[in-house]
DNA sequence: CGGACAACCTGGCGGC
DNA sequence: TGCCGCCAGGTTGTCC
């Protein structure tokens, strides 16, 4: 559910809290939400460093520290917030990593899925080797797009949600940019016209650009660091919205899955080819 | 390469 | 009210 516009949301509200901050304590409820490198090596190298710039990558939240990059992935359910050591919150029901700070305060990470995962490393492409470009850069242009799609056999919209093909682009994201492209999610990708390719290049950034200034789409358990919730769902054109009229045309929004996902389309401003 | 599917996990919700 | 079973979707890995 954290797509790119929920992650650059939590990446902005995390600054102000974190930067200059130097770590103190380690604490998790199981090894297994730490990916690299081992537990004790995770603590040992993370303590006394301090955090110097804050920044995302895919849906990655990236930390750059005096000698490492701190990487936390939130996956579907995680919620990230910086509380006074001695403050009780309401997500605490399912914390599951602990970071104190020299401050007196400390970064919570709640999780109740215990899917989302913290990485720490020096060298970045341990972990982003096979991340496709970003989508919100100026090297994403729309002949980078097109040249792309047209080497990809598979359904478009399974393609979006490669990170390997682009990065930060998740299930609500793809089904809103297909939709304002006027493309349907099964078209094969390398089928695209050139213009299709074109509306899909700005449709995406679009979408991602209006999700950032909702500061993204609480539909359940995304959160801002703050506590508060996003507000893009109340600006969805499909997600979610199956059996609803279409924004534009007044169509049934239909519901159906594509690459193991729900997906949500307009059968009329979508046609298939 | 691409599609299908399981696994990882648990809360929320529809159905009965 | 309560229990059951399904659904949600980010990512990885396996199989065909």
């Amino acid at each position: 559910m954290p797509e790119l516009p929920e992650v650059e949301t939590v990446v902005r509200g995390l600054r102000a809290p974190l930067i200059g901050r130097t770590f103190s304590a380690v604490w998790y409820e199981r090894e297994r939400v730490i990916q690299l490198p081992d537990a004790a090596s995770f603590s040992a190298r993370l303590l006394g460093q301090t955090v110097r710039a804050i920044t995302r990558r895919a849906k990655y939240i990236v930390c750059a520290l005096d000698h490492d990059y701190l990487l936390l992935h939130l996956r579907m359910t995680g919620r990230l917030y910086v509380v006074p050591a001695d403050q009780q919150s309401a997500d605490d029901r399912w914390l599951r990593l602990r970071l104190s700070l020299d401050n007196g305060h400390e970064l919570r990470f709640s999780d109740a899925r215990r899917f989302g995962r913290a990485y720490l490393t020096a060298d970045l492409n341990d972990v982003f080797a096979e991340i496709g470009p970003e989508p919100l850069e100026d090297d994403f242009t729309v002949e980078m797009l097109q040249a792309r799609l047209r080497k990809r056999h598979k359904s478009i919209k399974a393609l979006l949600l490669d990170q390997s093909f682009l990065a930060g682009v998740g299930n609500i994201y793809a089904d809103e940019a297909l939709f304002t492209a006027q493309i349907h999610p099964l078209r094969s990708a390398a089928s695209l016209m050139p213009a299709e390719a074109a509306r899909l290049h700005s449709s995406i950034r679009a979408a991602l650009n209006a999700g950032i200034v909702h500061e993204g789409a609480s539909v359940n358990w995304y959160r801002k660091p703050d506590g508060s919730s996003g507000s893009s769902q109340a600006h969805f054109y499909v997600y979610d919205r199956q059996g609803q009229p279409c924004l534009v045309c007044g169509s049934p929004i239909e519901k159906i899955r594509v690459a193991q996902r729900g997906t949500h389309f307009c059968p009329n401003c979508q046609m298939r080819a």
